[in-house]
RNA sequence: GCCUCCGUAGCUCAGGGGAUAGAGCACCGCUCUCCUAAAGCGGGUGUCACAGGUUCGAAUCCUGUCGGGGGCACCA
């Protein structure tokens, strides 16, 4: 039994309670919290509902678990129901009902921990969008990891997701990026302002490849045609190394389109018509502050020339034509000043800012203390990171933290391959249980035979617990966008999983002669137990794009 | 100045209205003739930055203070 079914049978009991007069309550909670206690004494799941309700009902706490307990005691499955402290009713099930769950995630696979909260919203979930000037480096490493879960976490809540990628394939800083590598194949150093690095000599040796006469054209006429391969051949790059990290995007969408096709004026002509266009200072403004920014932002300067921030708009406008009810933007925590602006935005074309728009921030990532500048050329490019510490040590690493803390990596204590390093702590529980049932299999030991009331260890129902766990982790993490629970959550389980290995055997022992002990159903039962474990381990690690390794 | 993230064990960090605040690392022991010892078991540690407030109950929510990271463009 999972707490999710406890807490519907909760709720039941509270509805029967209604029905037969003994409670008074004008609405039921939308959700009845049961958790897992912190002390084993409390039984195997707990709820405070008979605290929150206390004063919507009139009643004292431990009245109204009075009231609630008895119910709860009828139903087949439970063992035991106590009421303590202020009022908190302690549940403890029987082995039989709790062992149970062991089949039921088995038999649901890959869906166990699937739920529906997000069905029927169309998510857009913007992530990355890493100038298309280099190559990308350790900053957007911990967004691709962020917003790749993120994007997993949501579609195994029902969600519809589209993962995006904006390119900044248009403005000034595209002309700065030609002319650096234009700089390069005539082996100039960087032009003022340019983009040094090696790979400006790399992206300038494909555009000769391409063009042999690069070199021998005019600088005017060079510089379209140096801006267009380097671009094309940069953009080649990024999206194998994403390939190379896991991270396929179903959308790259490009700036310039926007541009080039009239979406920018197209997007203006709408804002003006909904009155948030301004005319100031032969510059065109959106009045932004009349959402909370806290100034009006220009979208066309006294020049002529639209802004950035006029291609966000038409960005946003794109969006919401297409379609999704929600827009995420996850970004750098130095983008945070965009958030009034963005929402400004979506409050001007009519949305909730609230409801519509969502922008996640994640902190600053450093390597051993030196941040890392793409302009200063002391980059650590993604790749390098890939070939370096491997793509699951990363992704996991980068999953597993908060993004609201700034995380300072050290590049030697990822490479270790100990403790240290979660990732292998974890992948290690799925190999060792992997191992654990071909062992098993091999000694005879099949699935033929089931009976949870068998699996009456204080290390099996501890296991139990934790794999009932993982639905609310997921649900959780969606809401929350916190990829960091399901990775804290799958340490705990792996934890869990070792305690039980090391003192409950699946497989009979091999005795000296080679032959193997008669195996009975707690042999198999506790096949079933392995094989759910290897499930909810394998699921939560595919929410972080991390592979689940069968051997280690 | 304004905005924002953070402050929890020696270190790195979880927990974000409920019971006795947790994990890993580090330190000291113990456990492989045994399904993977990349493991397990035992040993102890806290002014949850500080001060008010809300609450039956606050590390958690609100306000302020202190300390640290980041950000403030008619740049891209």
């Amino acid at each position: 039994m999972t707490p999710e079914e406890l807490s519907t049978v909760v709720k039941n009991t509270l509805t029967e309670a209604i029905e037969a007069g003994d409670l008074s309550l004008d609405t039921l909670p939308d959700e009845v919290r049961v958790e897992r206690p912190k002390s084993r004494d409390h039984g195997d799941w707990a709820t405070n509902i008979a605290l929150q309700l206390a004063k919507p009902s009139g009643m004292n706490p431990r009245q109204l678990a009075e009231l609630i307990a008895p119910r709860l005691r009828d139903y087949e499955g439970i063992a035991a129901v106590d009421i303590a402290g202020p009022g908190f009713i302690n549940i403890t099930l029987n082995a039989a009902a709790a062992g149970q769950l062991a089949r039921t995630i088995v038999e649901a696979g890959d869906a166990y921990g699937h739920n529906e909260a997000l069905t029927g919203h169309t998510i857009n979930l913007e992530y990355v969008s890493a100038n298309p000037t280099g190559p990308l480096h350790m900053g957007h490493t911990r967004m691709a990891a962020l917003g790749d879960a993120i994007a997993r976490l949501l579609r195994a809540s029902g969600a519809d997701v589209t993962t995006e990628y904006y390119i900044n394939d248009a403005g000034n800083q595209m002309n700065v990026f030609a002319a650096s590598v234009l700089a390069a194949l005539h082996a100039e150093p960087t032009p003022e302002g340019g983009y040094p690095g090696e790979y400006i000599n790399e992206l300038a040796e494909q555009v000769a490849a391409h063009r042999p006469d690069i070199r021998d054209l005019p600088r005017e006429e060079a510089l379209p045609v140096v801006r267009d391969l380097a671009y094309r051949a940069q953009m080649d790059q990024i999206r194998h190394t994403l390939a190379a990290f896991h991270i396929t995007f179903d959308v790259y969408f490009s700036e310039r389109t926007l541009h080039d096709e009239g979406k920018i004026d197209a997007a203006i002509a709408t804002l003006r018509q909904q009155g948030h266009i301004e005319d100031r200072d032969g510059a065109v403004f959106l009045r932004t502050t009349d959402f909370g920014d806290d100034k009006d932002r220009v979208l066309i300067k006294a020049d002529g020339e639209p802004t950035y921030f006029a291609a966000d708009a038409a960005y946003y406008l794109s969006k919401r034509e297409r379609g999704f009810t929600e827009k995420i933007y996850l970004l750098g925590a130095d983008h945070h000043g965009y958030i009034g602006r963005l929402k400004a935005i979506a409050a001007c074309a009519g949305d909730d800012p609230e409801k519509n728009i969502e922008i996640l921030i994640g902190q600053l990532i450093s390597v051993k203390g030196a941040r890392l500048s793409k302009r200063a050329g002391n980059m650590i490019a993604l790749d390098d990171l890939i070939e370096w510490l491997g793509t699951d040590a990363l992704r996991y690493t980068l999953a597993r933290n908060s993004a609201d803390q700034p995380l300072d990596v050290d590049p030697e204590l990822l490479r270790s391959r100990t403790n240290d390093n979660p990732v292998f702590y974890v992948q290690y529980a799925h190999a060792r249980a992997c191992n654990a049932a071909r062992t098993a299999e091999a000694r005879g030991v099949d699935r033929s035979g089931f009976d949870a009331g068998l699996l009456t260890h204080e290390r099996e129902e501890e296991l139990l617990a934790h794999l009932a766990k993982f639905p609310t982790v997921v649900a959780r993490s969606a809401e929350l966008r916190e990829p960091h629970r399901v990775a804290r959550y799958l340490e705990d389980l792996a934890s869990a999983y070792h305690a039980w290995y090391a003192v409950c055997r699946i497989a009979p022992s091999a005795t000296e002669d080679g032959s193997t002990a008669e195996v009975t159903d707690l042999n198999r039962t506790r096949l079933w137990l392995n094989d759910a474990t290897v499930q909810v381990l394998r699921n939560g690690l595919d929410l972080l794009g991390v592979s689940a390794p069968e051997r280690m």
